[in-house]
Formats: structure tokens, sequence, C-alpha cells
DNA sequence: TCTGGGGTCCTAGGACCC
DNA sequence: TCTGGGGTCCTAGGACCC
């Protein structure tokens, strides 16, 4: 989906089309209604305090605001942009309707997060490009939003074709592109190198996908390891044999959150020990709430010099319990330097099972005795 | 005026078991 | 009286993605 949040708050707020929008931070800025009825805005230049931006528009883009920058570094850049907080509700909603429009003209969906999916369509008897306008129709009118569509031999080079177009675009691709279409862009195009393995192959003079398809497997494997160096080679080629997977678990579910103000062990010890129990509580509706039990509750915190670090522990039974997750989580925090301010504190439950599956594994007197 | 929140997957060492 | 070879589970950290 393009620019998702943002474009479905312009859904809401059709007098902000074509103006720089920004979706972050708390969520305050709620736009007031004035007394002739329109909305008044805030601008980014009110904003203060932690928050990320979330998304923009693409005039936001235009004067350098992207995703995942701070609101107070996007509010220097672009101090007249309109701000909005983030609505996952509504987003989750139109996340349901993008999908369940794509899943009535071609089932096999993957998942991948709220405003993405992978497609085969492998089996799916029309044309590629026809196809791909059918699927954009759908989901503009089931949710008045455009999408951004790349076809490929997998999902390797479908979600760097997804990608060439934006916003509104279908891209095809062939195995016969790849030097042509592929190999220019820069080597961060490849999902799966992120920052860290981007600055290392910019270390070693490999910037593009090109260059990266034409170091040895021995070289890739003697600077990154069997698994990724492999991967990396054969990312190069664009060659990738994931299925697309149409059903999954979910692994740890979990909240997290980040201070107003950093706090400290001592000083603002109930204050913490408030957050701590409400995030417990929360993880504990969401477990009851999907229908699941973990065994393994962790923490993690941050402290006001940005490390983080978890710990975790392992139960005898499943639970969704705030009490037996708060013990357990307390236990782990006993387990933590606690001399330094904190900014973040977060709760989290793996090793998840369903609930209604979760009695079996208990095991009777009669399986404890058996040999 | 740095740096959100929710996830997945991988690695690696140690405990423990057969 | 100097050291096996599997396997699984637990724990911690880190890269990466949306």
């Amino acid at each position: 989906m393009d620019a998702f949040y943002a474009s479905v708050e312009l859904l809401r707020y059709p007098e902000l089309r074509g103006q720089p929008v920004v979706i972050g931070g708390r969520s305050l800025h709620q736009p007031a209604t004035a007394a002739d009825g329109s909305r008044l805005f805030a601008r980014l230049r009110d904003y203060a305090g932690r928050g990320v931006v979330t998304t923009s528009t693409y005039e936001a883009r235009a004067l350098g605001v992207f995703s995942a920058m701070g609101m107070m570094k996007a509010a220097k850049l672009a101090p007249d942009a309109w701000l909005l907080p983030a609505d996952f509700d509504a987003y989750r909603h139109y996340s349901r309707l993008f999908k369940q429009a794509v899943r009535s003209i071609a089932p096999q969906v993957e998942d991948r997060g709220i405003d993405e999916i992978y497609i085969d369509l492998s089996d799916h008897p029309e044309e590629s490009r026809p196809l791909a306008l059918h699927i954009k129709q759908a989901v503009r009118e089931a949710t008045g939003l455009s999408c951004s569509i790349g076809i490929a031999p997998n999902k390797l080079l479908a979600k760097i074709c997804s990608d060439l177009d934006k916003p509104d675009g279908v891209t095809l691709l062939t195995m016969e592109d790849l030097q042509t279409r592929i190999w220019p862009l820069p080597v961060r195009k490849i999902n799966g190198i992120g920052p860290k393995a981007g600055e290392k192959l910019g270390a070693l003079d490999v910037r593009t996908i090109g260059e990266l398809a034409q170091q040895t497997l021995e070289f890739l494997l003697q600077h990154f390891g069997r698994s990724y160096g492999e991967w990396l080679f054969n990312a190069a080629r664009g060659l990738d044999e994931r299925p697309v997977v149409t059903q999954s678990e979910p692994k740890s579910i979990s909240r997290e959150t980040t201070f107003e103000r950093d706090l400290h062990a001592k000083s603002d010890r109930s204050r913490l020990s408030e957050i701590f129990t409400a995030l417990c509580e929360r993880v504990a509706g969401d477990l009851q709430r999907k229908g699941y039990v973990g065994k393994t509750i962790g923490i993690k915190l941050r402290y006001d010099d940005f490390r983080t670090l978890t710990r975790d522990l392992t139960l005898p039974v499943a639970t969704d319990n705030p009490l037996d997750i708060r013990r357990a989580a307390g236990e782990c925090l006993k387990r933590v330097p606690l001399d330094q301010r904190l900014r973040l504190l977060g709760v989290k439950v793996s090793a998840l099972q369903r609930k209604s599956d979760a009695s079996e594994s208990v095991p009777s007197q009669a399986e404890l005795l058996l040999d």
C-alpha cells in the first residue's frame, strides 16, 4: 500500500490532500473542530517529545521527512507540515479491507504486516499485467486507496520491483531483466540487507547489486559467514526459493513503552512499578483476546544511553494470567542492573501455544508414569 | 532536540539427556 | 587419569522488517 497510514488519514481529512502530512507521536495533536466546522490541525513545529515519524505523505518526503526519523529532526526540515497522531484501529480496518479484496481475486496471500502482502499468482489464469490492474482496481474499490504491485519469478524480486514505480505502480520483471533493472540498484534495495550489512558491503567497495553479483562465493562466505554469505550470493543473482506462506502462528506477543522522560529505578520506583504492571496486564489482555498462552516471559529495558538488554524466564506451564506474567517478569527484572536511568521498558511472552491446545500439553499422572 | 512499537529469524554457549 | 556424538531446550543479543 502506498504511504498507507498517511493515505488512510487523507480519506478522513481530504482537505490535507496535496500537502505535506506526517503521522507520528503520541495521541496528542488530535485535530480539533472549529466553530465553523473546519478542522484545526497541528503543525509539525508544535511537536515536542521523543517520537519518530511513522509515515509521511509523498509531499513530506519531498522535504526530506521519512519513516523512522525523529520527529524533532523532521520538524526542523518541515516545520509547516501537518501533524496527525497514529490511529492503528483505522489502519487495521483498512488493512483487513484491502487484504480481503485481494483474496477475492487471488487467495494465496502471505501477510507481511499491516500494509504489505505477497501473492502467489503461479496458478492464476489471467495474464500478469491485466491481473495486476484487476487487483489494484479491487483494492481501490474496497478502500479508496492506491497500491503498487511488482510481479516477478520470486518473492525477493517481487519485493524489489514493487518499489520501482511507487506510488500507484505496476512493475513486471523476468529473469532476463535482472542485469538491466536490478543490478544497477543499491544493495540496500534487497530485503534483508539493512544498515549494518549495507555499511559493511560499502566498506568492501560493494555498492550496487551488480557489484555484489561480481563477488565470489568464497569472498562473501569469508566476510559474512556461511549462512548470510550464501544468501547474499544467491540474492544478487535474483535467486530465491521461499514459498508464499499463507498460514502462520504468532511466535511472541509483546508490549513496550518509551517514557516521556528517563526514569530512575530508585527515585521513580512507584511510577516504574505502575508502568511495569500495566505492560504485563496489556500483554495478558492481548494473549487472552487472541486465544494464546505462553511459557517464556521476558523483559526488555533500555538505558538512557540507549544500551538495550533482555532477560527471560521459562515457566513450567504456559499462561495468559497477568499476575503470573507480572511475577515472572519481576524475577527477570531482579537479574538486571538498575543503577542507571531507563528510557524504555517492555514485556514479552513467547513460546506460545493456542489456549485451546494448551491443556493437552500438560501431562496427566498416567503419562508421567509411563516409561 | 537524536533514535517508536510490534514482530521474525539467526547465532552461540551452556545445561542436560541418551 | 584427559575426554564422543548426537539431540533439545534455555537464554541473550543482534540484524532486520513493517
